[in-house]
DNA sequence: TATAAATTGTTGCACACGCAACTATCCCGC
DNA sequence: GCGGGATAGTTGCGTGTGCAACAATTTATA
């Protein structure tokens, strides 16, 4: 024992202070963007992984994938949208089992909007969570990832 | 321009980095912890934290904050918990609007059990999601965060 | 000491979620 | 071409969650 215990102890630990981020940021952004937009945290998400494949669809299991969310949970998330005119559902030849979404220009107009919003609240949250020191590191761990090739 | 939004960018692909490892980790967990011990992952983090406080109590209201759960949500969790004989409520002296937590014997033994099932779902979403080159770098990056001082 | 303000935990209510069962469509072997 | 299996998406149902309003207790202020 000792050392592969120590892996799995390690692994648990990260987990924990995944989590714990994960948590504290999502409940920030929850209440920003309700307060906002009207939006929740999934909801966003789908209308910026929509406007992200500039002009482009998405089939409803990507969303699936893209937000967690199990197909029932997913169908019933684009009603909504739907409902409210921010995406549009669009049958596609190829497949008739398939069904893509695309987004509508007030479901960007509220994208661009919401936006701002969803940035301030991560930033905020991320400086919240740098002083607390079980999180410190995975916080200054996350912007290294997709290491910024120096864009001058 | 530029700079700035280059941190904001880089901010929001980190974040989205996060959230999209947080749930393939979770959404696995929670299956593999509900077959084996009827636990869900909160569930599990409820009585993980109690056992990790060896001995000690907690409030509810750092449950709420351990789990990232809304007061109603905490008090529904450990009425759950305790219902099931897991756990027992203390009304404790010195401030009496305060309720201390504690694991019970049946507690702990569930969670003798149900932490081998939490690690290995762990193991292997981080391995799955590792094979995602978009997840890959943090799955690299988490282990590295609390470095194992070698303990020999 | 008395009274207001703040803190801790609990309930009513509406809503989003997962699971299982279902329909519709595609794909493969014959 | 045709039937069996796989895949995509939708609905019924039970349950967990957050918000707002509340009761109980502590702390601050006069």
């Amino acid at each position: 024992m000792g050392i592969k215990d120590d892996a799995v102890e390690v692994r648990a630990q990260g987990w924990r202070t995944l989590a714990a981020l994960h948590g504290l940021i999502e409940s920030s952004m929850e209440k920003s963007l309700q307060n906002a937009a009207q939006l929740s945290v999934v909801e966003f998400t789908v209308l910026d992984a929509l406007a992200r494949q500039d002009g482009w669809h998405m089939r409803m299991q990507q969303l699936g994938r893209a937000t967690a969310l199990s197909p029932s949970a997913t169908t019933r998330l684009v009603n909504r949208l739907e409902d409210r005119g921010l995406l549009t559902r669009i049958l596609c030849a190829d497949d008739r089992r398939g069904i893509y979404t695309e987004l509508t220009p007030a479901g960007s107009e509220l994208l661009t909007l919401a936006r701002p919003v969803h940035d301030e609240a991560l930033e905020c949250a991320l400086a919240e969570a740098a002083l607390l020191p079980e999180l410190a590191p995975l916080v200054t761990a996350l912007p290294q990832l997709h290491a910024a090739v120096p864009a001058v």
